[in-house]
DNA sequence: GATGAATGAGATTTCATTCAT
DNA sequence: AATGAATGAAATCTCATTCAT
């Protein structure tokens, strides 16, 4: 188990490493080199953990985006009204900027980027899914309005926060905790009160 | 005339390859040979129009954006009710996605890679301002409620039009003439309702 | 056809180079850097005309081997008597050293090394398998005595003819022009004489 | 006593394991980690015993060779007819099949490639030259015809045992016990009839 | 203008060897 | 003795850019 530890210690320093050079560069400028001296180890340690770089951004991706798609599963089994169901979403979407800031800019400028574009998008497709089946459900109870084609408002959403992630990562907003609070309440009150019945 | 016609003609078969190609795999991993490629010519020809691989990106900036910069001073200019300026605004924004559907997408996911961002970024910025000051103005003309910070609300807004952008990009969204029209009516409505005072 | 035939020159003077370096160093041991010195062009072009290092050695492979493979079958179909094809046979292997030595080193030291060996093999079951369809015709014909595994006698002669190019590749047996007349007679006599009823 | 016996055991275990891997893959191709794990053991555990990869050829070479130039010498010595020589020289040598199968495959192989190349090619001379010698004491003593080159004859029978050996190496020719002793009988016929006067 | 062969800086990747545990 | 993480020299490979034709 310490041996166990130790390794998976030695996985995370390089992925936390290679988060922010990511979030710094962009994945293709960024070099093995740069990831390597961001952890402090020499540059073939890389290999011993991770196949390639692309490796190394897939597992980050993965890791990021898979807590996501659970956290979303249980807000949609929750069955709870949308408007609560929005705000859970955009908490655990932009608080993920004050937990991961770094794995989150990666995840805002990377996907749809970089080889194995195609496998993400699916895994990506099932959260935008979840959310358009929120809406859908919302408005069979009466709570949204009829006109309205719910994945093309769950797109508006989800637009929305990530654009507002993408503020913060490029700095154009500011991005304390104060302000994801504001966020989430801005966001939440735009999207229900514009898509309420 | 002819030749420069020709020569112009050249230019832009070369700009919108580029842009297509940009959007699909982003700047870094598109080579000058994908371009070439799309455009159906030889690499080698894309130097004699520009002189490097930036230099493409930074002209696709400067013309798609630039003109956006216009029109959009001019909607603020107008002062028409804000529900008329986020319709107008909304339609040239997704409008381009029939016009010229990658260039627009490119630049946003571009922003902050690639040598030059600094100066990029405060020509960005420049829309993002405009839009929130129109809200702003919306907002104490009484049309737009008050517990509402309207550069946030610019944000959501432009993050709403981007995503549907690259839902179309990525084709996960059906992005055909009367689709656009729908999208439009969807993020004017929504938007619109959402900071009605 | 100019600049077919120029590309076609290029290639060639590449796998020439290749060949020579490859004879030199053995396979493994030679750097892509030294084919292109080899050859007075920049690394870099030999990805131009070779996928990588890899398809350089089987594509000198398929070309050296392909071409005996199809003599060995026409030696066959022949159906001269043993002693003729076994001569004919020994003078277009032997006499190969002469007319591409390099390759016929690389061909002798790098067989059942490096990656798809597996392929290769096949190719070159075909030519044992023929001389032992040879060798098993001429015993039915009363050439060849009855207590006598043909196959095992096709890797006999085989043996003592690759054995002879690998003395002269070594550099430990006289190679000139009169030593292969000499090799081709010993060799057909002491294994027609061996296999005589 | 023990212990040595038990490092002596881990010593050997790694012999071997580098003798199949090198049969196998070349030596170049081999990696050390192949070499462990085919021994079952930790890639740096070898460093214990061996200074290096190469010393590892070097050790297999001397001692697997050396064995054979002893027995090589004795059978000289023994002035037995030459038909008795070459039985007894092809059962030494084939006959390492069933003892070490892939040792001397390996080292006839590897020569003229890694460091050392030089005194290798004397040791290895040395057996081919005693060979060479027996047939032309049996030339003077009228067993072997008079228009026949002892030493090509040499390199033809050395050549018919380590193309046979290949062939079960490769997995192309049947290698159990009872193979081995008709494949003996097989080239000591071939050679004896073919050599006869 | 147009082509694509040619270049070479610089990136990724491999792997023999060392060494702390 | 034994392990396998860690190192880094050296290899392979990529691709923006140049340039002869």
């Amino acid at each position: 188990m310490a041996v166990v530890d130790r390794t998976e210690d030695r996985r995370r320093t390089l992925l936390d490493a290679a988060s922010r050079v990511f979030a710094r560069k962009g994945f293709h400028a960024s070099r093995v080199g740069d990831i390597a001296e961001e952890a402090g180890v020499a540059h073939g340690l890389l290999y011993h953990y991770f196949r390639s770089k692309d490796e190394v951004l897939e597992t980050l991706f993965r890791e990021t985006w898979g807590s996501l798609v659970l956290d979303t599963q249980r807000i949609e089994e929750s069955g709870t009204p949308l408007r609560e169901q929005l705000r859970r979403f955009s908490r655990i979407y932009l608080g993920s900027w004050l937990v991961a800031p770094d794995s989150i800019r990666v995840l805002v400028r990377e996907i749809g980027r970089s080889p194995g574009v195609g496998e993400r998008l699916d895994e990506i497709k099932a959260v935008f899914l979840a959310l358009g089946r929120m809406i859908e459900a919302a408005q069979q109870r009466g709570e949204v309005r009829a006109d309205c084609e719910p994945m093309l408002a769950a797109w508006v959403v989800y637009g929305a926060l990530e654009e507002i992630l993408t503020g913060w990562v490029l700095g154009q907003l500011p991005g304390e905790e104060e302000d994801v609070e504001r966020a989430v309440a801005t966001v939440v009150d735009v999207a229900h009160a514009g898509l309420a019945a």
